[in-house]
DNA sequence: CTGAAAGCGCTAACAG
DNA sequence: CTGTTAGCGCTTTCAG
């Protein structure tokens, strides 16, 4: 910057002044067309670490995640975050907890915190997938963070969530509306908070609509496609069959359409699915197309920086919502007409 | 730092050696302790924008993507870089440039050049998946920068590629050795720098095994599941029929298997399928299970960023090795025994 | 309208 | 073994 005043003829002040076009500081037009001049001339950038430290500012925000960012859950969340940022003129420092792949752990969290902390991120979105953020992290509070997809217990952070509930409801209320009595749930065992909350949804919805299946109709499996395939097995050999199969995810719903095909019915004629996700490798492409409820990861990561970088900081929860995406894989049951 | 250098009672270069760790500085275990405990006292964070503005150096690398971060294909390519990175104590600033999801334009490239270069980034990847990377940003030549799955023309960055020729043509030489001679390849429009020479692999492994199909089973299409299905359509209901599909990617191959389901086909006894990519959403878990060539994207996401931090900085191209993953989906054609 | 100067937090000579 | 000091590149107040 010094050389580039140099080559102007003015002083290194009036070449910052005219660099961040300082509104109120009246530099003649000849002058600014001048420091410009020479800043090209001499391929000058601004350095940004000086600017950060005299500044107190880094313009930049952490993004930290379990396992997400590398999922292909996550990306959509990323590119919210991302375009978020970049309107506020912010960039992402996005960190993965679980390298190389292995299990995170307590200490690889208070690590990264170290590190995003240490470059004086002006906030942290912590992207729990699948988690509740039992445990927030003590350097967390340091600074704005909020939790993207979990929730702390007592509720100091502020969180996006999806609305888990009530997706579910919708979904197995979009069954019941379409005839089914017999609904099936695919799922996987507990840990992520989803699960729970999507198989209380069911139930409350099954009994609400005067159902009451015994709990006979849950299968639980590994929350893959081979795993969807298994449990849809299992619950389509039952009998009665049911006539419909709410799953946990695409990748379980790809693989119940897998196991109907195997046995010869015919989707959604024999049975009707629903996923969850939405997935775009998945649900529009399988045939028939999948209905599913749609996880809107884009919005999640968009709000949970507009949430950390929003003028006043609240802290409270956000249910987002997941709409429920018709396609064709339900059909009223065979016979109810 | 100066308010833990009070609180030690030590002065603030003390600090900043027992806190660098510094080897050479024989400062004694005692001060050593009482320094630390005064940092954590005070909840010192070490100032990575000062550490940097002295020291000159970042320790950011930059990581420009296309349009691959945020696609399914990319998440173990940014983890194999982030890996890399934090292999050698740096960090990932990632930048993609369809943010909004529209497309890209050489203006945005040159823009989010000018961020990373302003942020002192040691170096930067471009992952430009898909693209022939034609002109080569200007701002690249500042910094070491390597590009990922794309080339410059005038070779000028070292660039990281999978040998797409090499790939395709093992895919259909192990259709070949199965016993295939009708092998259709059902692919996408000229662009991306892969359909080419993949194209020409599939034809010249033809030629080599003495087979001249004129092209008649050259099937394009969409990239897409759909499109793997009309396509696969299309090829399989020509006569004579061809007993194997060389899919360009893993979704074409989904697609394909749809359509054979559609026909009445059985996946591998009446036609045999290879795909391209070995996505894991989808190749492991169809029915059968897709053999596919692997693209190995984590590989190359290390290999880029480890190309950037190399000691002495070598410009060469590297073409990546794509493994065949052999599963279930081939087998010799009916008659052939 | 432009220049001089202070200082952001840190590191690394160098001196004591 | 520890303290003093200069300066990394920038912004901004205050004089001229």
């Amino acid at each position: 910057m010094k050389d580039v005043a140099q080559e102007a003829g003015v002083s290194q002040a009036t070449v910052s002044l005219v660099l961040n076009d300082v509104v109120g500081s009246g530099i003649p037009e000849s002058t600014q067309i001048r420091v410009r001049a020479a800043a090209s001339s001499l391929g000058y950038r601004h350095n940004a670490l000086a600017r950060g430290l005299k500044l107190q500012r880094s313009d930049t925000i952490g993004f930290l995640s379990d396992h997400i960012t590398t999922t292909p859950y996550a990306v959509a969340m990323v590119r919210g975050a991302q375009d978020a940022a970049r309107a506020a003129g912010k960039h992402l420092l996005i960190l993965n907890l679980d390298l190389d792949g292995t299990s995170i752990d307590a200490d690889a969290a208070d690590l990264a915190i170290s590190e995003l902390l240490e470059r004086r991120v002006e906030g942290i979105v912590y992207a729990a997938m699948f988690h509740t953020a039992v445990q927030v992290p003590d350097g967390l509070g340091e600074v704005r963070s909020v939790l993207l997809d979990a929730q702390s217990n007592g509720g100091e952070l502020p969180s996006i969530v999806p609305d888990e509930y009530g997706a579910a409801k919708q979904a197995v209320i979009h069954l019941l509306d379409a005839g089914h009595r017999r609904i099936a749930h695919l799922t996987r065992p507990s840990g992520p908070i989803a699960v729970d909350l999507r198989e209380r949804a069911y139930r409350d919805a099954l009994l609400e609509a005067g159902i009451d299946l015994g709990g006979q109709h849950v299968e639980v499996g590994v929350d893959t496609t081979p795993g969807g395939f298994d449990t849809a097995m299992e619950a389509l050999t039952r009998s009665p069959r049911p006539t419909a199969l709410f799953c946990f995810n695409d990748q379980m719903a790809m693989g119940a359409y897998q196991a109907a095909a195997e046995l010869g019915f015919g989707v959604p004629d024999d049975v009707s699915i629903v996923g969850f996700d939405d997935m775009s490798l998945i649900a529009p492409v399988l045939r028939p197309q999948l209905t599913t409820m749609r996880l809107p990861h884009y919005e999640m990561g968009k709000l949970a920086v507009e949430c950390v970088l929003a003028p006043e900081w609240v802290v409270s929860r956000q249910l987002v919502d997941c709409p429920l995406v018709e396609r064709q894989s339900v059909a009223p049951p065979m016979g109810a007409n």
